[in-house]
DNA sequence: TAAAAAGGAATGAACATTCATTCCGTAAAT
DNA sequence: ATTTACGGAATGAATGTTCATTCCTTTTTA
């Protein structure tokens, strides 16, 4: 237990006090700290602060979507799929803040760029759901006939500004206000 | 002349080396290089890096607010207005990718937040016109009833994420591609 | 008791900022 | 007209701080 326990515990710091501090407020030696572990025990689980930030990111898309597929039922009408997936988004964010929090810094930062390029180009897995539920969406005509980086920056761009709004206090969203957000995001993308 | 000069060729200096290498990748060493003046001689001009790059984010409010406005005409139906409004903030930031560059990294920094709280509480002028055109809509019943916060989201998100992909090179956005989008930005908020 | 893990002080690189000095244009003095 | 004195602007080497990373000692495990 001891093994996977420290480097649970070296991930969780990292994450806590990025998200809440940025990537500068977040020097290795004050993760140990909250870690509690020595400095140089970080270096026993990760080669550096690059490896450890990356591998911290990875371990969040992990998380995030399996949990926002959660009750996705590819079967129903496309304007339900969307829905589901963007509001199982949205709550996941407001939800896991931390998570919200460092995945923004992480995309604001050279790390970031690499990984969108990735993402676009197909290379890297993850947002496969969304991908695929909007090339089926705009081939059934449900959607508008637009790029797909568009149709991505029309539905996430609002849900990602909402959700920062939300999580630095600017505004509470409760289940109707999601709903409604949701559904205007919609309108943003149908047909 | 002289003394002018110098001040701006900082200023200059400062937006392009952290619009491309964000504010790590700008050292005042480098800052200094860039601009051909002294290390010493930014501090005659800027008490430290922090109101250095303060004032640079307001000199670019202050370009920004006013070219968007160019044929602004407040008597056209509410529809009318936003498209102006935001495409011409979307053609901006096409055109002035250094300009939206050092913007999105100084929102996502700690400068940020306080300045985004500063502009929603309404302490901070600039959004203005948008404030005042999304009240307004809201009011004539042309625009979801909707907080203004998520307004903003919904009709500013998309444009943010676009501006990021075609500068990134993700996309390459003509006019026709521009209309379109603003367009779909417009659905979104619309009743 | 040997090997692996953990610890944390020591190291050195990168940086913002300072400050003693130089430079240069203007103006007073000769 | 030439020299001298002055003051502010500019400079960049020096300083002190903040980190990531290393390395050697101590502790734990097998």
């Amino acid at each position: 237990m001891a093994k996977p326990d420290k480097r649970e515990e070296i991930v969780k710091a990292s994450l806590e006090l990025i998200a809440e501090q940025g990537f500068h407020g977040a020097p290795m030696a004050m993760i140990a700290e909250r870690a509690g572990v020595g400095a140089g025990t970080i270096y026993r689980y990760f080669e550096n602060k690059d490896v450890l930030i990356t591998e911290l990111y990875r371990e969040l898309e992990e998380r995030i979507f399996p949990a926002i597929q959660e009750g996705y039922a590819p079967d129903k009408p496309i304007r339900e799929q969307f829905l589901h997936l963007s509001t199982g988004l949205l709550k996941y964010f407001i939800e896991n803040s931390l998570d919200f929090r460092f995945i923004e810094q992480f995309h604001n930062s050279p790390y970031g760029v690499a990984c969108r390029r990735d993402k676009l180009m197909g290379t890297k897995a993850g947002c496969d759901i969304f991908h695929d539920l909007f090339e089926y969406g705009i081939s059934q005509q449900a959607m508008k006939d637009l790029p797909l980086v568009i149709i991505f920056a029309l539905a996430f761009g609002p849900i990602l500004a909402v959700a920062r709004d939300h999580i630095l206090g600017f505004i509470v969203l409760d289940e109707a206000m999601i709903a409604r957000t949701v559904e205007a995001c919609w309108d943003g993308v149908r047909r």
